[in-house]
DNA sequence: ATTATAATTGATACATTGTATCAATAAGAA
DNA sequence: TTCTTATTGATACAATGTATCAATTATAAT
C-alpha cells in the first residue's frame, strides 16, 4: 500500500495532477499478483471509480511506465500487460498456467552484453529480459 | 536464398503444403534486413503475388514461429514484428535509430537462469531476451 | 497427365485493441 | 473559494487481428 503513496508522490513531483483516475490505476495494479492487460485494468477499476475512462487507462499507464513505476510484459498472445515495479529497474518471470509473476534482477547480464557488443558494434543501450516457467505450486 | 529452401522443406516434412502464400511470406522476410510487422509483410508479398491475403499472413507467420523458421520481436510500439531466424536458437539486437537488426546467441545466460530459478522456487523453461542500442552506423 | 482429396486460401464481416478530438471536469495554486 | 489549466472521458475512428466458409490448389493416387 505505500509503493502508491511513494508512485503518488512521483506523479506529483513530475509537475503532473495525481487524478483519480491515476490513483485507480495504481490502486489496481497494486492489488494484482499478476500482470493485467489495460482491459482488465479498466474492469477492476470501474469497481473503485465507475467513470473510469478507457483512454485514461492507457494514458496512465504509458505515464507510470515512462516514471519506472510500472512495466510493459509481453504475454506471448493477447494484449500488453502491465505490473507495478518493485525496484528501480526489474525484471519478470512468469508462470505459464496461473500467470503468477516474480520479479528478478539482471545482475550477470552485462558478461552477455560485453561480448554481444563487442561482436556486433552495436552500442547497447536497452535490455528486455523476461523468463517463462513453472511456479512451486504449479510443478 | 537457400534459407527459404530449407525452410520449405521443413514445412513439407511437417506434412503441410507448401503454398505460394508461404512461400512469398518466407521470400519477404528473407530479402528484409529489419524485423516486418504483419501490414508490411503483406504489402510487400502483395508484390510478389497480389491475391495475397491478410488472413494468410498472420497463419503463415504463426506456423513460421511455430516451426522455429521465424522469431517474434517486441517492438516498443505499434504491431508485433517478425524476423527469419538464422540459428536454432537466437535473440535480436536492433538499432533504435534505422531499426537495423542482428542476431545473437544467449550462452551466458545460464547463470541468472540457475540463480533466479533458486531465488524463486520456479521451474524456468522459456526465456525472451531482446536488446536495443544503436548499431555502428548510427553512432 | 489426369483425377481425387483435403489442406489451404482469401473475401467478408466482425472482434479486439488502441488513439484523436474537444467540450466538460476537477486538481492544485492563489 | 476562485482561478487556471492539466486532465478526463464520450464519441468516433484507426489499426490490428480473427471466425466463417465456399472456392482454390498442392499433393498423392491412378
Amino acid at each position: 500500500m505505500d509503493r502508491i503513496q511513494e508512485y503518488s508522490k512521483q506523479i506529483r513531483g513530475s509537475s503532473r495532477r495525481l487524478t483519480r483516475s491515476r490513483t485507480v490505476v495504481l490502486q489496481v495494479l497494486a492489488e494484482a499478483d499478476e500482470p493485467l492487460d489495460a482491459a482488465a485494468i479498466l474492469d477492476q477499476g470501474r469497481k473503485l471509480h465507475p467513470g473510469l475512462g478507457r483512454i485514461s487507462v492507457y494514458r496512465t499507464l504509458d505515464l507510470l511506465v515512462e516514471l519506472g513505476a510500472a512495466r510493459l510484459i509481453h504475454a506471448q498472445q493477447g494484449a500488453k500487460r502491465y505490473a507495478l515495479a518493485h525496484t528501480s529497474h526489474s525484471h519478470h518471470l512468469l508462470c505459464r498456467n496461473c500467470g503468477h509473476m516474480v520479479e528478478f534482477s539482471c545482475d550477470g547480464l552485462e558478461v552477455i552484453l560485453q561480448r554481444v557488443s563487442g561482436e556486433s558494434g552495436f552500442k547497447v543501450q536497452g535490455h528486455l529480459l523476461q523468463l517463462e516457467g513453472l511456479c512451486r505450486d504449479c510443478q
